[in-house]
DNA sequence: AACTAGGACAACCGCATGGGC
DNA sequence: GGCCCATGCGGTTGTCCTAGT
């Protein structure tokens, strides 16, 4: 049996446009309108198949669409829209006025998908790749010694992973809230000021959850935190919450802010080159599984003390390449020696 | 300058879906 | 309800371009 195709393919013409097909394309659609795609080839003097005109058409000919570079909003919109729906390209692409599901998918694969796995993160689930986090334990183990072999230790923070691996594996639990609850009592995270489409509805939220101790007042331009999601803050008490729809790489890479102390405090260099200094409250907490303190030593790989993209600065919609690069990867960075193969990892 | 590998993106293919008859 | 057709959708492939050697 199997489908009749959907025109008589013998003799049309495949493969790219020329300028003259796409002239006639764009005229005939100009008088008659989109549509009738079986017939459109015939009666515009086509050798091409219907569905290549309504591709040639929807895809690239459309006066509405925007052409070039995503810009950082977008990018991030796919991100975020991707972790939700999925390849449902068609989906982000209604969200995305301009931008064609094909273009989107196409950007996906060629940019965004392979940055997160860079960065560690798995691009389908969007959650930390618990095979890299497994480099934890790995590098923890006595009788593994790879870490010495490799000089890797000055490279992947041990706490770091492991804390990343535990946030990932009690997405479900209910000492995920207990872990970020522990987090923000000791300052350690702060939730982030939304910079998202919808981020004007939680801001305040967001804003009012700072913690006393940090200096906000020397910036009033300038909050912090990153909260991708409403779902993942209560309007009621600007507490963060726990949705266990939501990744729960995001709530870690994008949700919130994991500074690099020194000298038991962090700063922070923001964009218009003054500095932060909050206070590091005392921690009360006598009941931690990790050792919050060495979770932040001084910088692991960086010479700053805090990466600058790791504070999103309200209402900046500065697009630097580093800060794109930096997008997915504000947290984690696994730098990964270049004589060990990465996709040894995956 | 020539060649090659990889990236970027346009286009294709097969299947799914929905509406009309 | 079943069939056919038009269209939509997502995965894959093909082609062009560019940077590196």
């Amino acid at each position: 049996m199997g489908r009749s195709p959907c025109c008589d393919k013998s003799g049309l013409k495949k493969g790219p446009w020329t300028q003259e097909e796409d002239l006639k394309l764009t005229q005939y659609i100009r008088i008659h309108g989109p549509g009738n795609w079986r017939t459109l080839p015939k009666n515009s003097g086509l050798e091409r198949c219907g569905k290549s005109c309504r591709l040639r058409w929807t895809n690239y000919l459309r006066p509405d669409i925007k052409r070039g570079r995503f810009s950082f909003e977008e990018e991030e919109t796919i991100i975020q829209l991707h972790s939700v729906l999925g390849n449902k390209w068609s989906a982000i692409a209604s969200r995305l006025p301009g931008r064609t599901d094909n273009e989107i998918k196409n950007y996906w694969n060629t940019h965004i998908r392979k940055r997160l796995l860079k960065n560690g993160i798995d691009p389908v689930t969007h959650r930390p790749r618990l095979d890299l986090m497994n480099l934890s334990s790995i590098l923890n183990s006595a009788s593994f010694n790879l870490s010495n072999l490799l000089n890797i230790q000055n490279l992947v923070n041990p706490q770091l992973l492991g804390l990343a691996t535990l946030l990932a594996s009690t997405s479900s639990s209910s000492n995920y809230q207990d872990n970020i609850d522990q987090l923000l009592r000791n300052n350690l995270v702060y939730p982030m000021n939304p910079n998202f489409n919808d981020g004007a509805q939680i801001q305040n939220v967001v804003t009012d959850s700072i913690p006393s101790s940090f200096p906000s007042n020397q910036h009033q331009n300038q909050t912090f935190g990153q909260c991708l999601s409403e779902n993942l803050v209560d309007k009621n008490n600007g507490q963060i919450t726990q949705d266990n729809s939501i990744p729960s790489y995001l709530l870690i890479d994008d949700s919130f802010i994991l500074p690099n102390y020194s000298d038991d405090q962090f700063t922070a260099q923001a964009s218009d080159n003054s500095s932060f200094q909050p206070s590091n409250t005392e921690n009360n907490n006598n009941n931690n599984n990790f050792d919050l303190d060495s979770m932040f030593p001084t910088p692991i790989s960086s010479p700053s003390p805090l990466d600058s993209s790791s504070i999103f600065i309200n209402g900046s919609t500065t697009t630097t390449e580093d800060e794109k690069e930096s997008y997915c990867s504000r947290n984690f960075k696994f730098e990964i020696p270049e004589s060990l193969e990465f996709d040894d990892f995956m």
